[in-house]
RNA sequence: GCGGCUGUGGCGGAACUGGCAGACGCAUCAGACUCAAAAUCUGACGCUGGUGACAGCGUGUGGGUUCGAGUCCCACCAGCCGCACCA
């Protein structure tokens, strides 16, 4: 052992070593644990220090397990479809797959360098015909239940990468991806029937240890609410317009009916005289864009001439249409209640309408409002139902409702069914061929998969057709059927398709005949830790539960939620900002760890702040990382040879150690661990320079411990100390929990609540005794006061209350 | 607009159930070693006043509860994130 730490002889010496022996070995009488990254985009501009900071997490968490005896699942994979890979493809003028098996190379080497103890036998790869025929094969199945289906609707269409859009992937107007302003686009696509699972996607994130903020974010978007659907006749006609409302019990204070611009039969509604107006308005509506529709607050309209029946008073409504109400939510439909809701207040007031309060905060008359009454109250205005409470209303008036056929209890979703084909050509093929005579029909599961065929131009269109549909020899096949000729769908499957359902592939790799076996599935899954960026907090994420839950449902799978825990990461900005290329502020792994090693890089990943927090990166804190593993190497260097007993000092420091470190493992609070073994470190030290040295087994303890983290350095050390096995054969170490009991303690003293002294105590000292002691010690303090009050917390603080 | 998170020295951040605020680290300063520098080691390091032991102030702001509040409650301010006309 040199006096010198050379770390870069030694990491690359147990590199090799650990790639020769793995350290986390099979072993089927251990418990086992499931610890998985959420795989990256191996995309042109490779890792930088941000993607370190989850995988090291996972990597500690994997490593501790393994020293906890476990065995321990901890792969890694690529998520190698989808635009981010075409999209560089085209830029860079290579077919993607060339590209993608470049980067997939290079991100592979990157990785290498952070030595994860990733098992590289278990690689899955989306876009390897053995792993998607396997998404092919769920989305038939899908299919033959019933939850795939084609249907033509007007789709967010993102005009820079020329291809549909999920609502997911559109939130706020505004491709997640690229940034660029969502268009609608009326197209026939295929669409997964996500929304029969709403309820159960909903009622399961109570099972689920994930962070609040990603359950509510899942929860707001699924946006489950109660109400009813109201039914108002037309007048003069048979037809009816059904309304969703969450305020039944305002019925009685509707001013009219307004219907979305897109509503279904709008037409049949609109009188001749107001035709113009109307069309006008409906064509306006379509050409703003969904950005300028959320965003323009100020109410417009136009009137159809028509009018409906309020169904509970029989009052005569007029009907208009309104680019506020939302075609795609509810029925398309509201009923105007001027009084109790803000929208339709600004609607009825700027087009003179009446404004009928039907809720009083204390029962009486309200005179004229300012704004809408939202809050609690007692019905008015409203025949039978007057008196009632609102939230007894709107518990009641459904039936009272159904009871008179004119309405009924119903609840509500935001989450709508997922847009799932794309023009695009870097994707898996729907494996679905369209026949004249038999409709889109599933290609039979043995001839599956359906292979992405080598083409030379697949640049996007702007037609919404796929690059795939100018290859006839591909399109032209036969029905399976009935065998005539037949046209194979031209749409590929989103990014998201492949990682809906990885995770589970990591368990069977190999397995040609099924996706997993249901042993290894077993055996394995669910997720037990899953570690990830909260980008994905409703896409990635949602859809992968929704897959789980169809596979549970078909009995695929044997268990209905892939991730039992989660953990997101915080991101990692440059001065401020996101890393990217384009910005030149992204800061690469690969310089840091040549100039100081992949432990203290390792390390100092952690030790930046705590991990689900966003932070700056700096590299100057590394120093101070890299510094203290050099003291550790020397005190090992120093004391090995030449062990001493542990004095009663040096074995707290060690226990206190291990439950600090133990506890905060368990926690996630790596920046705090890094902490504890420098102080301990530190303390240590000073313990050897008193006594002049240490004993074998702090030396050992504080090596084991330091493994997870920096785990060349330990096994180095580890090997130096005499052992023959890897430090990941030592065992977690356990506290041993009398060391930690102290004789003494050290007490705060305060008199009236402000510090004025400290004192050493017995431990198992007596309050009277205590209380004496002190006001001895504060004796010239209290003099000519009296102590009207004496506050004792036993081992902590004497306060002293004087007068 | 609604919802959530965050706010502590020059900086990153500690402080588990209310109990000694500022652990640990970075930067800075001083000292030791050295011809010198680097590295390393030792020490100082919230602010204000005082030569000084010491005193006062101090966890975004203002109130409150408590013997005691960074921590609990109320109101507000700022920053970030999510949702955004969801009837």
């Amino acid at each position: 052992m040199e006096s010198r730490y050379d770390f870069r002889t030694i990491e690359k010496k147990w590199r090799a070593e650990w790639e020769k022996n793995p350290i986390n070995k099979e072993d089927d009488v251990k418990p086992r644990f499931y610890c998985l990254d959420m795989f990256p985009y191996p995309s042109g501009s490779g890792l930088h220090v941000g993607h370190w900071r989850g995988y090291v997490l996972s990597d500690v968490v994997s490593r501790y397990k393994v020293l906890q005896g476990y065995q321990v699942l901890h792969p890694m994979g690529w998520d190698a479809f989808g635009l981010p890979a075409e999209n560089y493809a085209i830029k860079t003028n290579t077919h993607p797959r060339i590209s993608t098996d470049a980067n997939i190379q290079n991100a592979k080497r990157q990785l290498h360098e952070i030595s994860a103890i990733y098992d590289w036998d278990k690689e899955v790869d989306t876009t390897d015909p053995k792993y998607y025929k396997w998404t092919q094969w769920i989305f038939v199945q899908m299919f033959k239940k019933g939850l795939a289906y084609e249907q033509e609707m007007p789709l967010n269409w993102c005009p820079k990468c020329k291809c549909v859009l999920a609502n997911e992937e559109a939130a706020g107007g505004v491709h997640e991806r690229c940034g660029s302003v969502v268009t609608k686009k009326n197209l026939r696509q295929w669409m997964l029937k996500i929304t029969a699972y709403a309820d159960r996607l909903l009622e399961d994130l109570n099972k689920l240890d994930w962070s609040e903020k990603v359950k509510k974010m899942q929860t707001d978007w699924i946006g489950k609410s109660y109400g009813a659907e109201v039914d108002f006749k037309v007048k003069d006609s048979d037809e009816v317009i059904t309304v969703y409302t969450t305020r039944p019990d305002t019925l009685y204070g509707t001013a009219c009916m307004v219907l979305a611009p897109e509503y279904k039969g709008l037409d049949t509604l609109v009188k001749p005289e107001c035709k113009a107006d109307v069309d006008k308005y409906c064509y306006d509506a379509s050409t703003k864009s969904s950005v300028d529709r959320m965003t323009d607050k100020e109410k417009t309209g136009a009137f159809t001439g028509s009018y409906c029946i309020n169904p509970v008073n029989g009052k005569e409504l007029p009907i208009w249409v309104a680019d506020y109400v939302l075609a795609d939510y509810g029925t398309g439909a509201v009923m105007v209640v001027a009084a109790h809701d803000q929208r339709d207040f600004e609607f009825a007031k700027k087009f003179g309408m009446d404004i009928i309060p039907v809720i009083s905060p204390d029962g009486k008359d309200m005179g004229e409002l300012e704004e809408a009454y939202t809050g609690e109250g007692i019905v008015i205005n409203s025949g039978d139902w007057n008196g009632m409470t609102v939230s007894e209303a709107k518990e009641k008036v459904p039936f009272l409702m159904e009871e008179k056929g004119w309405g009924r209890k119903t609840v509500n979703y935001k989450l709508r069914d997922w847009v799932f084909s794309r023009q695009r050509y870097w994707g898996e093929p729907i494996p679905i061929i369209h026949c004249e005579h038999c409709g889109a029909v599933p290609v039979p599961e043995d001839q599956l998969p359906v292979l992405l065929p080598d083409v030379e131009s697949y640049q996007p269109t702007d037609t919404g057709e796929s690059p795939l549909a100018h290859i006839d020899e591909w399109v032209n096949t036969t029905c399976p059927v009935c065998g005539r000729p037949a046209k194979r769908e031209t749409n590929t499957m989103p990014q998201w398709a492949g990682s809906s359902w990885y995770f589970l592939r990591y368990t069977d790799v190999h397995n040609d005949n099924e996706l997993a076996s249901m042993d290894a599935l077993k055996k394995w899954a669910p997720v037990d830790l899953y570690v990830g960026g909260i980008e994905h907090a409703v896409l990635h994420l949602l859809y992968a539960r929704f897959y789980t839950k169809f596979l549970y449902d078909i009995g695929a799978v044997p268990f209905d939620e892939p991730f039992l825990k989660l953990f997101n990461q915080g991101m990692i900005t440059k001065n401020g900002g996101k890393m990217s290329k384009s910005l030149g502020n992204v800061v690469s792994p690969d310089e840091l760890v040549e100039k100081y090693g992949c432990d203290s890089l390792r390390m100092y990943e952690l030790f930046v702040g705590p991990p689900e927090m966003d932070c700056d990166w700096d590299d100057s804190g590394i120093d101070g990382v890299f510094r203290f593993l050099n003291r550790v190497w020397k005190m090992v260097y120093n004391y090995k040879d030449a062990p001493k007993a542990a004095t009663k000092e040096e074995e707290f420091i060690v226990n206190k150690m291990i439950v600090d470190v133990t506890n905060r493992v368990e926690s996630l609070a790596m920046n705090t661990i890094v902490s504890t073994f420098m102080e301990s470190t530190n303390k240590l030290l000073d313990v050897a320079k008193k006594e002049g040295g240490l004993s074998k087994e702090t030396l050992e303890t504080m090596t084991v411990m330091l493994a997870p983290f920096a785990p060349h350095i330990a096994e180095e050390m580890w090997h130096e100390m005499g052992h023959e096995g890897s430090v990941f054969d030592a065992g977690w170490p356990k506290a041993d929990e009398s060391k930690l009991v102290q004789d003494t303690v050290e007490i705060a003293l305060q008199i009236g609540g402000k510090l004025r002294g400290k004192m050493e105590i017995s431990k198992d000292a007596a309050k009277d005794d205590v209380l004496a002691q002190a006001k001895e010690v504060l004796a010239s303090r209290i003099e000519g006061k009296t102590v009207v009050k004496e506050i004792y917390v036993p081992g902590k603080i004497v306060n002293l209350i004087v007068k």
